[in-house]
DNA sequence: CTAAAACCTGACATTGATGTCAGAGGCAAG
DNA sequence: CTTGCCTCTGACATCAATGTCAGGTTTTAG
């Protein structure tokens, strides 16, 4: 499939999909007259790619544990585990610090809530 | 206190701090030359708006919920109550989002760690 | 064949939070 | 009083991901 299709499948814009490919995240065969072509394959990965982007991982670092997606063997996968392993553990921070800002919300809007009843109270007195 | 300990305090740098009050995110009072001036009750504040960041809130959402943190009643509370319910579930989605990633690291993780054992078992034989 | 739609590269713009710098003033200790 | 550190405002810089535009080529549909 073309570029085109590959932004509508996976909602991630064009320019951005050309942006993964010069960053080293996404690689596509190109026809005799330059233009690019995928796979159903990258579809997932793409979607991959955003998830990552989405757990706060930046381009740089998710460049660096693609290869480790692509071949899950060679020598890179020894250093690659560690980094994974790094940001398995960073997300997992991020995960309960946002359960506990969930949490922090949730207070606040029971607070207002009661107050909005006690107001009401007040006023049908 | 002044910015200068807040800043060490929350570990947010000075620049923030201002960037917060331009923002409408934190007040401060000043002392006649003009220099900024912050109780105890800041420290928590900072905090909070930290976490609110972490949470990926932008700087003009948080500046809508928080009047409903300072002032929990008044008539603000019905909108900025649904504002927080929203952003509750923004956040609630992209939690599991994440857990949904950590999973997925978790399984290539699994895999390459199969790769590396398997190659040892070729090496040793 | 022709026009519309999709693609190419390359460049510049944008956004949000923050860094950094310059020039000036404030404040505490020696 | 001076020296050193903190603060002030205002401006410009940065970074990463993405938008947008221009000028040119390719593909597709009629």
């Amino acid at each position: 499939m073309r570029i085109g299709e590959l932004a509508a499948r996976t909602d991630v814009s064009v320019r951005s999909l050309r942006y993964y490919e010069e960053q080293g995240l996404l690689t596509s065969s190109r026809s005799a007259s330059g233009q690019r072509h995928y796979t159903e394959a990258e579809v997932e990965r793409v979607r991959f790619i955003q998830r990552l982007y989405a757990a706060g991982l930046s381009s740089r670092t998710i460049a660096e544990l693609l290869p480790c997606v692509d071949t899950p063997s060679e020598g890179n996968s020894d250093a690659a585990l560690e980094r994974m392993a790094q940001e398995r553990n960073r997300l997992s921070e991020h995960i309960n610090e946002l359960v506990r800002t969930r949490a922090a919300l949730d207070i606040l809007m029971a607070t207002a809530r009661a107050h909005r009843e006690s107001e009401a109270l007040a006023q049908s007195v």
